[in-house]
DNA sequence: CGTGGTTTTGATAATAGTCAACACGAGTGG
DNA sequence: CCACTCGTGTTGACTATTATCAAAACCACG
């Protein structure tokens, strides 16, 4: 999951109902804490996520982390470049999982219409990250904080509502990894939020939704 | 209202006339200062860039940019979503571009070797902006700055040489808004790595790299 | 040569990071 | 059932990095 303009999710739609088809095998499942592969893996297979929630994150040499997305249903995850995965991935939320032979990659592919899924979704995968891209550059922490909990207000519903509780099965480290700041400021910024009453905590990781609007309007500078 | 794209008018009309099992038509010649597509407009195109320089960049409502890439020789730029652009594209140095019909991204293209040849590209272009991700959510200025000129020197030649001459097409606003900093903190950074000996400056728009073993070493922390 | 836009430099401010302490909660064992 | 512990999250005090605002220097172009 990019913080992202909820469009269509095209892929869904190509996808569903194909799992009938020859060289596609049946669904797997994966327990949370578990990786589903590291950098450098070769790729053998994409997962198109079913349920539960996927981390994807990189590491640098001297043990940053970025974490490059959060997979929620409906996601594809595992695309290759040269043979390779260049993320880990590491299972949030025990999972259901699609998956597809790499080979379904190549133009000559058995199943042209699988083919065809997976090129929409690589190419979704594109705009999303840009998305990303915008959000780390250019926006200040509580722009990013108030887009996270929007977005995933989104992919596991309809959106900020009142009421709305929005659970958030990673760490406040992967929050931080994943917007490019400290675990400190992410922990702030919501404190802010609930002293303002935009949102409230059931717990640390369910977000209640309180006032959709003014917390949409904390995603964009108004100026 | 867009400002109206200058294309060389006889290889336009040239592509006009073409048929749409021919996916590859001559080449386009751009001017520097125009526009190739802006965000939203629907993909007619993909342009593999053969000389010259690219800018893909994106826009808040606000007013806030951020540049997702530069585009040099051999990359392919106008990937598509949902049938539109989703990046601005505009041209720093006149450029000479190839281009191929967007129906090439389909399954059923009449060309798979070139439709090949375009997924493989989407998914490089998945890997080359986690990188992005990755500096912009984790690095420093300095580490930006660095990397941000050595990968300038591995994309126009063989990397960080002592006495390599880097062009820098584009701004400094244009450096800042790609690396998540300000005009005046891109400044000072190379003002530093000057003073540091580490490279000198010809003009404005050429750094010539003096100390590439500790330029390179910039790019990542050392602790 | 001017002139306008870009880049650099300087002074100051603000945002977010660091370091440290404390709070909370789940799981464990007495 | 309660106290203990450990990992995670929150809060506080202070610092550092980078942004902002302003002015000067530099260049490209007429």
């Amino acid at each position: 999951m990019y913080i992202t303009i909820p469009f269509d999710r095209k892929s869904d739609t190509y996808l569903d109902g194909l799992e009938a088809s020859q060289n596609i095998p049946g669904k797997t499942r994966v327990q949370d804490g578990t990786s589903l592969y590291f950098e450098g893996d070769p790729v053998e297979w994409l997962y198109r996520i079913e349920t539960g929630v996927l981390r994807l994150s990189r590491l640098l040499p001297d043990g940053r982390r970025q974490v490059i997305s959060f997979g929620y249903p409906g996601d594809i995850v595992g695309f290759p470049w040269l043979g390779q995965h260049h993320t880990d991935c590491d299972v949030l939320v025990k999972s259901t999982l699609q998956p597809y032979r790499a080979s379904a990659l190549m133009a000559n592919s058995s199943d042209p219409q699988l083919h065809q899924a997976l090129m929409d979704a690589a190419l979704q995968e594109i705009s999303e990250i840009q998305d990303h891209v915008m959000i780390l550059g250019q926006k200040s922490a509580i722009e990013k904080v108030a887009c996270f909990v929007c977005s995933l207000a989104m992919r596991t519903g309809t959106g900020p509502c009142k009421g709305r509780q929005v659970p958030l099965p990673m760490s406040r480290v992967d929050i931080a990894d994943f917007l490019g700041l400290t675990t400190e400021t992410v922990s702030r910024t919501l404190t802010q939020f609930r002293k303002s009453g935009y949102i409230s905590m059931l717990g640390a990781h369910t977000v209640v939704i309180e006032n959709p609007e003014q917390l949409k309007s904390l995603c964009q500078r108004n100026d």
